[in-house]
Parts: C-alpha cells; structure tokens; sequence
DNA sequence: TAAGAGCATGGTATCGATTACATGAAATAT
DNA sequence: ATATTTCATGTAATCGATACCATGCTCTTA
C-alpha cells in the first residue's frame, strides 16, 4: 500500500492525500472519502519515505552504559515515559560498559539517524567530548555535568556533602568505600565531598579511603581490608547502594551491629538499600525525574534549533533509615 | 555529503560508489580513489534513503512491559548483546504495563517499520494473539509459549514442579503466594506446578494460596494473611524473588526463624534473593540467555524468510540457599 | 468592481540511495 | 579463431512520501 495507491481509490491525488495526513487544506468531502479508503485498507504512510523525505526520524537515540542497572533503567524509563507521550521512539546504544562502543553509537547516530541523542555518561574521555562537541543533532548529557553542553545531573558533590555532615555528628573514625576517580559523578564527586564536608568539620584525622569496583564482592573485600587495618572505624560510607550492602554482609560477618558499632550509608536509595537489614540510610536520587527532564530538554531543543545550553540540577533527598543512628 | 557528490569527486558515477559499499564490482583502482574520499570527507550512506530503497531497516523492535525490573532489563540485556553483534539496531517498546500500548507498539512495528519483533509478554489476551498472527514481520515470543509462533520460553511448570518436590520432602503444611492468573509463566503456571507436585506426593491436604501483585508490599500483606488464617505453614513458595523477599519481612516481624520455623523459596534467582537474610532458595532462569536465543532466533528468521517456527525451551537450576533446609 | 486573501486541488521535482539494463573490455573455453 | 563468461562501469528508473508551483474558485475589502 502506498499514498498513490489510496489517490486513485480515493479519485484524487497524492498530494491531496499527503495534506490530509498532514493537516493541509482538504475539504470536507474529500476528507470522508479519504478516511473511508485509509480506513478499509489499514494504510499508513511509509516512516521511511517520510524520514528521507522531511530529514525527520521522531527517534532518539539513548547511549547507555549498562541497561540492567537499577539506576540506568530508572532512568530510561523516565526517558521512555516522555518519548512515547510525544510520539518519538527511543533507540538503545548499550555498550556494556565498552568505551569504545559509546563512540561507535555516538558516531552511528551522527549523521541524522536520529533526532537527538541522549547520553548517560560515566566516564567521559577528551575524545568523548570531542565526539560531542562534533554530533551535529541536539545532544543531552544525562548523570553527568559538562560546560557548555546541555546537561541534566544529581549534585553528588553537594548531596554527599550533605550527609556526611550529617554522620559527622556521631563519628569519630571515618572510611568510605570508594569508586573509581575516572567516574567524574559516583567516583571522584562523592569521594571529594565526603572527604572536604569532613575536613571542613574538624574530623580529618582519622579518615580512611578504600576503592572498589561498583560490585557487592569487591566492595565486601574493600570493607575487608578497612577493617583490619582500621579495626576501630565506626563509620562507613559507601559510593553506591550496592557497595554498601556488600561491606554490611562483610561487617554482619565479623560481628559488628548497625548502626550501633557502626553507621553505615550509601547513594541511590535504590531498592535493596529497602531490603538490606537494617535499611540504609541512602542519598535518594529520583532518576525517572531526571531521565524525563533530559527527555524534555532534548525535545526542547529540537524544537527550538538554536535554544542556549542548559544545565539542569536535579535535587536530591537523603533517606535516613536504619543504618544510621 | 551525499552519494553523488562523492561520485563526483571521485570522478565515477554513484552506481559504482553504490557497489563499492555494497562488494560490488569495483576496480581495485576506482576502490583505492573511492576509499580516500570517504575518508577524507568522513561520508556515510543515509539510511534513511537505504531503508526506503531497500526494505531493510537493520532494526528489530523489542515491545516490553518494564525496563525498570531485573528479568526484564537483563533479557534486553541479551538481545542487545546479539543485535549490535550483528548491527542491528534495537527501538524499545516500554509499555509500562498498560496493555493497550502493547497493542500500539505491535501496530506501529507492523508494516516494515522493523525487520522484526521481540515481545516480551505477560498477559497474552485474544486481541494480542490477533495481532501476533496478523504481523507481518518475523516476530518471537520470549518468556512464554504459544503454539505455531517462534517462542522462547522457561518453563516455569516444570521447574516448580522440581521444586515443590524437593520442598515437600521437608514439609508439612504448604502455601504459596501467587501471582495473578491472567500471567500465564508467572502466575498460572507456577501455581499449577505447585500444586500439582504437592498433589501427586500425597501432600495436597493442606496447601494454602493466596494472591498479590508482584512487589513487595502486597506479598507483606499477603503473607500476612496466610499465616493470620493457617499459623502452623512450614513451607511457604512465593511466585517470585521480590514476592519472597516481603514474605520474609513479614515472616521477620513475627518472630519466624528460616529456614527453621519455615521453608522459603521464591522464583528468578535474582540479585535480590543473594542479599537477602539468609539468601533465599529460588528457580535461576538465564534471562541473559534467553534474550540472546530470542534474538537469534529472530534474525535467523528473518534471513531464512520461511523457516519453520520452532519453540525453544531454556534450562533452568536451581540455587538452593540459606531459606530451605 | 478590482484586487487581494484564503481555500482546494493537481502536477511534478525531490530526498539519497539501489539496481536493472546496456555496453564494452578482458579472460577463458571450445 | 570464435563463442562465452567474468569483470567494470555508466544511465536512468525506482522506492514512497513531501512540498513547491501553478491554477481556479470563492469571499472580503477598499
């Protein structure tokens, strides 16, 4: 079935057709005969014909390190939600982790494939912002902060301050569990925050940093190797929920209480941080809000060519729940 | 850039440039010139023009209930693994559970927007069922059967069947919190099994069920209720992890011990069921795995346009752990 | 009443590729 | 030496829509 085919059943011509699609000038009576024809036949226009066509796809595409991650998916749900209100259709680029993978999508996408390009960054190399700065379609950077480009982000810097104030107040021997400095939000953001926001309180002296990778296992080591060299720590902050649960099995294995020898809180306020017993206290990012301000933001700036850059904070909520006194 | 201009400035004409991107006869010489070119101008063939040109879209639709839920995102986890392997592209369907989207999706992918579709069903309704036949691109079905459509499918009976029978050795008093009927892998079949294992081991006496959604609070609730009515259950079988997970709160807050007082198993092997305290025995199902054979499936069908359907059935196991003696 | 605005419609060029057809040269077979 | 393949290339039709242009009609409005 193609639009001339439906101009001849119908007895009129394909731009007729066409403007009937397109809310052009049709009459009435047409119209009827039009809808009738469309109708009986099951007839929709070819997307293909019309992308070539108008250089429109209504697809965005989404690059995302890892879809079976609670905060990832989060968030591309929250994307979903405002794409398919709005009729457009979300292509997924999981490159698994992959770095090179992340520019492969970013340069398939380049040329018009898509619409926009929505980006959940963790690690963001110069050739990555080089490939950014190059895309040619309307671009947001999702989880992540960067100048100049449009940016919708959780202040980890400013959350994790937040709460290690807070744990300040009833610590004396602090660790945190730490992830990688090349991760700019969950890695360097949140180990410079806790360690200045304790700083900046007067309790520096004792503070200890172990690093892991975002696992349960490493982190259950990490919290491990913490222990025995700081067997008097009494509290302990975690980069991710899943960190967090990690040392708690570790410390349910070597004795200790939470919260009573220890406080204990991660970042994500993720579902097991619910689960885990006692609960952790958690910093509570709500990422279907920020995968939907991207997607909003996105679509803005597709509308609007030449929009200025926006860098969006979104806010946080520290849960306090059973880990912590 | 388009084709002809690199014709142009390669001094050939576009239907060998064509060939030269489509192993087509080409001298080596032209090939040499033809290759600088691209480099140098960076040219890649609209796809758009080559979907419209071609029929072929090198993109698969995958219809799912919610991105945001652990077998979900790891079956699409799978998919995706096979499809970029194979350059293809993957637009995601997210219904957010509203089964009059699934119906949108299958309409909009209908005519040729995708070379094929991956549904992951829950609820199969006759309309559904209507609309799977009328499809007219290859299409698999994964996390269910149905009969003459390609499926890829766990088989829950069997597996809870295995599974009651080991819990039956240990008990007395069973019950299970279930989930809706309308689900025919999560909820009826797991149910059928169940009982039907109990039944043939001379354990059918007593047997209690009750019904929740699938997250957390209701199974709270639901447990609530089975051990209000029946206080002596020794054996309690949930229809999934998370179900198993708000039984054991429960079982928490009135004093239970597991696996002491009481048996608990859930379904899915997920992240979940390790974290919790103790861990809890449950039915693994690769959901990596079987988003992988779906996706393979597909493609396979859509080379070999008349292959015969085939119904593909994934091993199961089951991790027994801390909840069962 | 003439000019302009708004409505309705058709013809056809165009988007950017692929590919059927035609043509000729070189290599191979008979 | 002639007939066939095989290789290499160009011309132009085609995929299925959109949109520019032209045309004619019916109203307003000055």
């Amino acid at each position: 079935m193609t639009i001339s085919e439906i101009a001849k059943l119908a007895g009129v011509s394909t731009a007729t057709v066409s403007r009937y699609f397109n809310q052009g000038y049709v009459s009435e009576e047409k119209k009827q005969i039009i809808r009738r024809i469309v109708e009986e036949t099951g007839f929709s226009p070819s997307p293909h014909a019309q992308m070539l066509r108008t250089k429109q796809t209504r697809t965005i595409g989404v690059i995302i390190p890892k879809i079976n991650s609670e905060t990832v998916s989060r968030m591309v749900a929250g994307i979903n939600r405002v794409l398919t209100q709005e009729k457009y259709l979300l292509v997924l680029g999981d490159t698994e982790n992959d770095e090179r993978e992340e520019l492969k999508f970013l340069d398939l996408f380049r040329n018009k494939q898509v619409d926009g390009v929505i980006l959940i960054g963790t690690v963001l190399s110069a050739k990555h912002k080089q490939r950014i700065k190059n895309l040619d379609v309307p671009f947001v950077l999702l989880g992540q902060r960067m100048l100049g480009v449009n940016s919708v982000y959780h202040d980890n810097y400013e959350a994790v301050y937040a709460l290690a104030s807070k744990l300040a107040q009833n610590g004396k021997v602090f660790a945190m569990i730490a992830a990688t400095e090349a991760d700019q939000a969950a890695g360097s953001d949140r180990r410079r925050a806790y360690w200045d926001a304790l700083r900046e309180l007067g309790k520096s002296e004792k503070v200890f940093f172990e690093e892991a990778r975002f696992d349960l296992h490493a982190a259950r080591e990490a919290c491990s190797r913490l222990f025995e060299a700081h067997p008097d720590i009494d509290t302990l902050f975690c980069a991710t929920d899943n960190m967090a649960v990690g040392a708690l099995q570790h410390l349910h294995s070597i004795g200790k209480t939470i919260p009573h020898d220890i406080q204990l809180a991660g970042v994500g306020d993720t579902f097991i941080s619910d689960v885990a017993n006692p609960t952790i206290t958690s910093i509570a990012f709500p990422y279907e809000e920020s995968g939907q301000v991207a997607a909003e933001l996105l679509l803005q700036s597709i509308v609007d060519e030449n929009a200025s850059k926006k860098e969006i904070k979104i806010a946080y909520k520290i849960s306090y729940k059973g880990s912590t006194r």
